[in-house]
DNA sequence: AATGGGTGTTGCATATGTTGCAACGAACTT
DNA sequence: AAGTTCGTTGCAACATATGCAACACCCATT
């Protein structure tokens, strides 16, 4: 809507691809080596953009910051975290929380495995959407067009030979997700690792997060993992609870 | 330099206060609700700003992903991080690796404890930069007005008996750490928690990023965590070398 | 040494894009 | 049903961002 920020914005995730220099940047927005250098000073001063020895632009540690500030404000998660550490504390595996927003699944709270061997994720890491555990929660939770139009649109890589392969296969896991109120990913992201995980829920219902525990063949096979359902499926109410209880009495 | 860009951005740390509503923008920015209104939609366009559904505006997913990607690209960490890994598999300490940039320090990579007892920190948080190991290592490299300057600007909160109280006490401490080679932070900034660290330096010699060893009492002393310095140092000094090989053909 | 291409940078006139206004609509209170 | 409050839209006036051309600078080449 604002064609000056819009063009600045479109800079970042361009600098997000690797370093580039002034020229570099004018002729992939398409504008005068002038405006760009004006765009980049501005965010420069933001402290967005970097400008390291050799001239090049990069992006810059306040993204980190704001990235921060953003994620420890979200009530969910505050209200999770205590438990998921609990939940860390009596099976020892690593335990994910992830939202969904705007067509993409991202992680925003991680507990580390006790174990050794650990699986590799990083907290606003977007989620492999079409396997993981989590995904499948909050993608099942939207109305029956909406998931179908998202099936659509995504990609089916595979990532293993248990990965879901196309959109009808997708939407009938999501079905079945959404029914039992419980997902698994058995293999379908990294053929050793597993996942089983369980939706939390707001005072209306919906589906606003989602949980999950992982943990690599070698420490725990798939139906031993399976065994720790009724407790993560405990936990995910438990958060549910407090948070409808919090979110109850709905600030205007 | 550019108003326009320069009022969109001015957003983004104002909602990482916490959530706001168009008129409370529009208010905070000095500006009309229309024009509010404009900025926000390129904002949210490009994914940094989400709207609730209480349609209040927060910041968005895509700032995490940003945030992910630029990390990610950092050369240092990249170099560093199986160092830092194995050095976690030696000593089961929390591993840190911390840039400067811009007036602040900060974590751009973290290996857990394998103990229960951990610290908290995160990527991307800025440093407690008056008593962090990390930070003295950092900001000893600068020139000496420049760490007179810095030294000045900065805040001393007390978050112990021993944290540094003051920029002469700071600029002391600095001189030490520049002339011995490696830094410590003993019960600085959480009474309970030591740290011990060394500087990685590019192919100049100029301290290009720093690492450090963190443990609590509970776990080690500080004499026992002090015997794992030269393993730290002997890291430290492995990751240089091996940056500074691969930044020696200095591309323009 | 001097020249040439490659950067990044500045001042300026033009016109393009942004701004604030005022009016509308929707949702919620009284 | 009238009255708030909030988000949204079209429009005209103006401020602001734009591209140009010229400059400054650094390095490699001659």
């Amino acid at each position: 809507m604002s064609q000056t920020v819009d063009r600045a914005l479109s800079i970042l995730p361009l600098l997000a691809q690797g370093p580039a220099d002034l020229g570099q940047v004018a002729e992939r927005l398409g504008v005068h080596k002038s405006t760009a250098l004006r765009l980049l000073r501005t965010l420069h001063e933001h402290g967005l953009v970097y400008r390291q020895e050799d001239q090049r632009y990069r992006l810059g540690a306040r993204l980190f910051a704001l990235a921060q500030e953003a994620v420890e404000n979200l009530d969910v998660r505050e209200i999770a975290h205590s438990h998921l550490v609990a939940l860390n504390d009596r099976c020892g595996h690593t335990v994910h929380l992830a939202v969904y927003e705007e067509q993409e699944v991202l992680y925003i709270d991680k507990v580390e495995s006790r174990y050794p061997v650990r699986m590799y994720s990083r907290i606003g890491k977007p989620v492999a959407i079409t396997v993981a555990a989590v995904a499948k929660l909050l993608l099942a939770d939207l109305t029956e067009p909406e998931r179908r139009v998202i099936a659509e649109k995504l990609d089916y890589p595979m990532y293993t030979s248990r990965s879901t392969p196309n959109p009808a296969a997708f939407l009938k896991e999501l079905a079945v997700v959404r029914e039992q109120g419980w997902a698994t990913d058995l293999g379908g992201h990294e053929e050793s690792i597993n996942c089983i995980g369980a939706p939390i829920r707001g005072a209306d219902g919906r589906v606003v997060a989602a949980m999950s525990v992982s943990a690599p063949n070698v420490v725990v096979t798939a139906e031993e993992l399976l065994t720790l359902l009724p407790l993560v499926r405990r936990t995910a109410e438990t958060i549910s609870r407090e948070y409808s209880g919090t979110t109850q009495p709905k600030k205007v």
